[in-house]
DNA sequence: GTAACTTGCAACAATTATTGTAACAGGATT
DNA sequence: AATCCTGTTACAATAATTGTTGCAAGTTAC
């Protein structure tokens, strides 16, 4: 498959918003910064907008951070925008007549879970805010 | 894309090896079990052969865990399977005029590198012995 | 109130990483 | 010698992504 990139734009997305909120802030404007395409923005901000990370006017192009961007982790955004994908993945078709087939998928799914719940708890610890501040920092180190 | 089966197919391996030890251990049987191909089975015990935690002989069917269950853990596995495939993937295709899109990169690297570090803690926390108990227990609790 | 822009949404194509399939050289076993 | 196996390769099929296009409806400025 293709790699998902949703994480990572999402984040493009808010810390842009933040960053540049006095400046343009339509679809096409930040999509030329990702260099994707104003579809594709559009479609993750109405996923961050459910989320209430994200608010935004049908029509016109003022987004805004839906809470202080030190209130919003990096698990917030991978929630709002892969929620419903985990990091590892069972095989789902195994043969359940075999002792390893008929059990190791529950094996896996325990321990998978142990391996998410780590992985969200450090996403939990980082903030947009964080991310921001190292944005502009570095910015500010290039001059 | 496909999700990836590979570390849940390679942990599968080992506990058949295991536990099976002294059946078949042909690739046929084997994918019999993971409802696999015996070609994509092969596939993957080259890689844990490879990484040292498999032994095979050409033209025989006598694959052995490379060390004991006990030494081997979830992420040797994966590292030997999915070493350079990391869990979150920056986009690498930002407008590097831009502050956000021309630092964002270097910034989510960091950030993603604490979060696959965490999950592999976790991962490394697991043993390959632990995985078998649980299969065999699951097992033994369905009589 | 109309023109020019925007968002929100949906359908479909293109891309890309995966797994499936098939083939074959060479080793092992009987 | 016959049969089975591994190790490897090449190519097809599958699946999840992003790209592209189009359009209805909201907003803004003139």
């Amino acid at each position: 498959m293709k790699y998902s990139h949703k994480l990572s734009d999402g984040v493009h997305i808010l810390a842009y918003v933040d960053i540049y909120q006095d400046a343009d802030l339509s679809s096409s404007a930040i999509a030329a910064s990702i260099e994707a395409n104003p579809s594709l923005v559009r479609r993750l901000m109405a996923q961050l907008v459910k989320a209430g990370l994200l608010t935004s006017q049908p029509g016109a192009a003022a987004p805004a951070l839906g809470r202080p961007a030190a209130e919003i982790s990096l698990l917030d955004v991978y929630q709002a925008l892969e929620g419903n994908q985990e990091l590892l993945h069972i095989d789902e078709k195994t043969n359940p007549q075999c002792i390893v087939g008929g059990n190791i998928q529950a094996s896996l799914n325990a321990v998978y879970a142990q391996v998410q719940q780590a992985a969200e708890a450090q996403m939990a610890a980082i903030s947009l805010q964080g991310i921001i501040s190292d944005i502009l920092q570095r910015e500010a180190a290039k001059h």
